[in-house]
Order: C-alpha cells, then structure tokens, then sequence
DNA sequence: TCGTATT
C-alpha cells in the first residue's frame, strides 16, 4: 500500500521540469558514465553496482532488463529494510564476465523515466566502503564538479561527485556530495578541508558526512508534493528549444512535455524533438518486409494481466533488446521487451514487443513512439492485438 | 539550502 502511494508519488513528481543530474549534460555524463575501475585482480568481474535507478522500479524489472544482456547468476533490489522502498539501486551478477562488460557498455547511461542509470562494476563489499559520503556547503557559485573533485582528490579515490544546482537557473546552491571509496579518506577530508577557504574562495566551506539516507521520512515527500509549486513558469518555446538541439535534454518525457506546450507548430513536431533530443543512435540498413502486412484490423489493447503488451514494427535486423528499453524506458515501467528473431539467423524478423505495467504510460508510449523515425524506418507502434498470435 | 553507491 505503501508503496503504490510512494509510486504515485513518484509519477507526479516525475512530471516535474528536469531529470536527476541531467542539469548540465556533461556534468551528468560524467557522472554517470565512468564505470568504477577497480584495478584489483581479486575484484569481481561479474559483479555490477546499478545506481540512480527509477524509484518504482522492481527487482523483477531490473532482471528483465539485465537479462536482456545475458544470464544472471543473481540480481538484487536494494531496499529500506523498515519501509521496503527502493533505494534507487542494485546488484546484478552476471555468469559471464563477457556479459557484465557488455551490460556496462550498452546500459550505463540508460535513461529511464526520470532517470540516467550508472552501471558500473562493484567493489568489494566491505565496512571500511561504508559511509564515506560527504556534504559539503558554503561552496563558491563559481565552482564546477570538477574543480570540487580537484579539491578533495588530494584525500583519496572519489567514486561520485555532486553539485546542487538550481533547477530554474541551473546556477550552483553552493553545496554538493563528494563520495570517496574509503571512509578514512573522507575523514581526512574533514579535518583537512573543513572551516578552509578553497583557492580564491572568500568564504569557508563546510565538510561533514552526509546525512544517512535512511533516516528520510516520507512526511518529508508529502509535504514537498502538496506544497511545493510544483510547476515551472514556461520559458519561451525558442529557448526552450535550443535544450534540444543543444542535446542537454535528457528524456523522452521532456520532449513529451515540451511537445504539449508546442502542440500545432510545426517547427516542433515531436517526431523532430525526438530525432534531435533523444539521438537514438542507429542507422540501421534497409531490409525487405515480408509478410506481417496485415495488421490493420482488430484494436483490442491486449492486458495479460502482468501489464500491457505494445507491438512495435518495423524494427531493422539488428535490432536489439537494448533499443527497446531505450524507446519505451522513458515512458514508466517497463516490465519486460522481446526482440524476435529468425531461429538460425538470429536476425531480428522485423518485429517486438514491449510490457508496460501502466496503461497510461503505455497509450503516451504508443501515441509518441507509433510513427516515430528509428534510422530510416518508420516504427508502427500500438497495443499487442490476437492478429499478432502465430500458431 | 542534503541526494539516495555496497547486498
């Protein structure tokens, strides 16, 4: 019950104007996009760490998405052990190392619904990783991501770095997170950099360990839910534009967002927004349709009772399972995608099929996505129909 | 002016 309350919370919040650590783009990238090295032959190879991951998703669905890479030995959700919520990441073990690399490769940097998830791979569980996280304040507005990682680096092997900005200006709040990847570094962090003046700073900062997470309290999310404006003042459709084609967008629910309020003009279809937002990278070759012609007809939206499955078509030969998230992901919950392919070429048959779990995330899906150019290929887009079903 | 990274 809980938990459906936190989820609705979520999707309200998720229709706010930005996405986490989205920003600035290459901040975000950074951030997001440098795999944990371990350098130790003893560390796992198999083992991946998932953060920022959306706050609905389930276990089930993080090994929906990871097995679509290939076989997990395990896979975790990690949760409030009081409340149960997630906490925003997980763990997935792959069989083969092979696979883990190619999960980092081809998943870090997802984007679903509000989220860019990291995949990296994990150290070694230990206390002596534990709480090493810092908060820092009375930060120079000036100061970037890198100029704070610069600053701390001295202490010890930072794993993640952050700083609040604004989310109307996109203007630094002067404080932000550095995670080192011993506790005792950031300890020495504080002693050495707490009360002091960074280089051609005017005021002092100030370095503690970060709250613990655990000790959030929902009241906290309700209060900000019902009370915070929760709705940006429009900027001018030009300038709000130039996000996209300066590709700091981050999701396909912005542009969604961003086509409402463009709705009848044509310079912002949302065929366009998404070519030039959302930058699927691919240019697949033309390939020969054969057969499956015949789809106009019956309109049934088919629930199968563990979500609504969408049919997509018109997928090139190569296509793959990670497209499919990387399409449907940004909409809401994706339980599970399924390229088919031919039995002995493995060659994509032109077609997929994608579960969502919400039917009003899956009609926006279909209504944005049918239509939607994927390379040089139209995509066709709707729910799953019994035409569809071969004996 | 505190987001959610070690099972």
């Amino acid at each position: 019950m809980l938990e459906q309350v936190i989820a609705a919370m979520e999707t309200q919040l998720s229709n706010g104007p930005t996405c986490n650590n989205t920003a600035h783009g290459s901040t975000a990238i950074n951030n997001c996009s440098s795999p944990v090295d371990s350098g130790h032959t003893e560390d796992s190879k198999t083992n991946l760490i998932v953060n920022y991951l959306p706050q609905n998703m389930t276990q089930e669905e993080l090994k929906s998405l990871f097995g679509s890479i290939g076989e997990i030995e395990s896979c975790k959700l990690v949760r409030d052990k009081i409340t149960g919520q997630s906490l925003g990441y997980g763990f997935v073990n792959y069989v083969d190392p092979k696979d883990a690399e190619k999960a980092i490769n081809t998943l870090n940097g997802l984007r679903l619904q509000t989220k860019t998830i990291k995949v990296s791979y994990a150290r070694p569980s230990s206390a002596s990783i534990r709480d090493a996280n810092l908060y820092v304040s009375g930060l120079p507005k000036t100061m970037t991501q890198k100029e704070l990682e610069q600053l701390f680096s001295q202490y010890g092997r930072i794993i993640t770095s952050r700083i609040l900005v604004d989310q109307v200006t996109g203007v630094s709040r002067g404080v932000g997170f550095i995670r080192f990847d011993k506790r005792i570094e950031a300890e020495e962090a504080i002693k050495g950099l707490n009360g002091q003046k960074p280089p051609g700073a005017t005021e002092p900062i100030t370095v503690k360990f970060a709250n613990n997470p655990s000790q959030k309290n929902n009241q906290a999310i309700l209060s900000q839910l019902y009370h915070s404006p929760n709705r940006r003042y429009p900027a001018p459709l030009a300038q709000q534009a130039q996000r996209f084609r300066t590709k700091s967008a981050c999701s396909l629910r912005e542009c969604i967002k961003f086509q409402k309020l463009c709705f009848g003009h044509p310079s912002f279809r949302l065929d366009n927004l998404l070519n030039m937002a959302y930058g699927v990278k691919s240019r697949f070759p033309p390939m020969t349709i054969d057969g499956m012609t015949s789809l106009a007809g019956i309109n049934i939206p088919g629930h199968a009772g563990t979500g609504w499955c969408i049919f997509v078509y018109n997928l090139a030969p190569d296509a793959d399972e990670s497209i499919l998230w990387q399409m449907f992901g940004p909409f809401g919950a994706v339980t599970n995608v399924k390229v088919i392919r031919d039995f002995n070429t493995n060659k994509c048959k032109g077609f997929g099929f994608v579960t969502m779990t919400n039917y009003d995330e899956a009609a926006m899906a279909i209504a944005s996505l049918n239509g939607y150019r994927l390379g040089d290929r139209v995509l066709q887009v709707s729910f799953k129909t019994n035409k569809t079903h071969k004996a």
